[in-house]
DNA sequence: CACGGCAGCTTGACACTGTCAAGCAAACCC
DNA sequence: GGGTTTGCTTGACAGTGTCAAGCTGCCGTG
């Protein structure tokens, strides 16, 4: 074990984000919490943007874990459960997930980062691969596709419930967004339709 | 006129906001832009989040304005361009869309708020119309699809350059991440393909 | 005109923040 | 065992949001 207090910080930093947003974590509570004084984190991180761009990377390990792929369902029943875990770590943890992909402060390209994001990318990546065109090892726009729609659809907080827009129409539930942007490959692996 | 310095303060303070991005967007220094003295905002709003949420009214207003329909192009070219108004927004103005659509201060419910962002959203329904299913008034799962896919796209930053996951393959646009939506709708109006 | 009230802004204080310099104490190395 | 380094503390500083109190000029009313 290496550097116990340095774990203990990054978690007190995790328990105060859940616990009350983003403007409960601060570096002086982190460190009551963590039972140090004040100044202590700055000898573990960079100052408190340090502290983030670590709480960020451990963030993005819990993030990657909730997407479970499952390689024993069908193509789309797989890429459906990793949306769900997307979407289920982005309601139940929005404080990491604004960490994770907002906050100014946190250095993305950190090589304590970037290993579990890249995970993370790529269980969506090899969940969307069944769906490529016909043959082929790599699909970008259909994956740019899935990743933008699950991100934006978490992002503006279309949680069945909860929905900002309620005051128009009921918000379909990602499955069905989902299908929309699938229609066009229903049958994973065989030949595509003519798009002429 | 009415309250010229409100008006002042929310100029100073979105000033402040994209210059320096939320670090920089202080009350007190919003006064001092403004040049009045370090408590006066509070005379004007409640606090800080009520000049954030002022703010947010305005930055709606210009998103609102940004996305610019045309009702001269086809449908499909309708769409893209108040898309591409969506993402250069987002990308000319990070500060202000992280205001609108991140920040946890701005009251999003509050009546200066929500015209504006109804109107934006209305404007991005009203361009997905065309190619809702046949003859249908609405369609909220394609309204859907294409709200989180330009949002997602644009809080992921996938800008052609500045691509941040450029080291697996370089993204590709939004105008063919949003043709792979509209695949199965290639022709508006008409009646769509069977997805048995 | 005089005068009371009040909106608009200032001044001053408070607790709290991140950061830095200095110091202390224990462990570690030679 | 003496010197050095690591890990943390203490103390200070400028800057933050917020609140209470005070000042000032304008407006309406007598």
């Amino acid at each position: 074990m290496e550097k116990p207090l340095r774990q203990a910080l990054i978690d007190a930093g995790l328990a105060l984000l859940e616990e009350g947003g983003m403007a409960a974590l601060t570096l002086r509570r982190t460190a009551a919490r963590a039972g140090v004084s004040h100044a202590a984190p700055a000898h573990h991180f960079d100052g408190l943007p340090g502290l983030l761009t670590a709480m960020a990377a451990r963030a993005f390990e819990l993030f990657a874990a909730s997407l479970q792929p499952d390689d024993t369902l069908p193509p789309r029943g797989h890429l459906l459960a990793v949306c769900h875990g997307y979407l289920t770590f982005a309601r139940q943890h929005k404080g990491l997930f604004n960490l994770m992909f907002v906050s100014p402060q946190v250095d993305r390209a950190d090589p304590a980062v970037m290993p579990h994001a890249n995970r993370a990318y790529l269980i969506l990546r090899a969940a969307c691969l069944p769906f490529a065109v016909a043959g082929a090892t790599e699909d970008t726009v259909l994956e740019t596709a899935v990743w933008s729609l699950v991100h934006g659809y978490a992002a503006l907080g279309f949680d069945p419930a909860a929905d900002p827009r309620a005051r128009f129409t009921p918000t379909p539930p990602f499955d069905a967004v989902l299908g929309e942007l699938l229609k066009a490959r229903q049958n994973p692996l065989a030949p595509r339709a003519d798009t002429g």
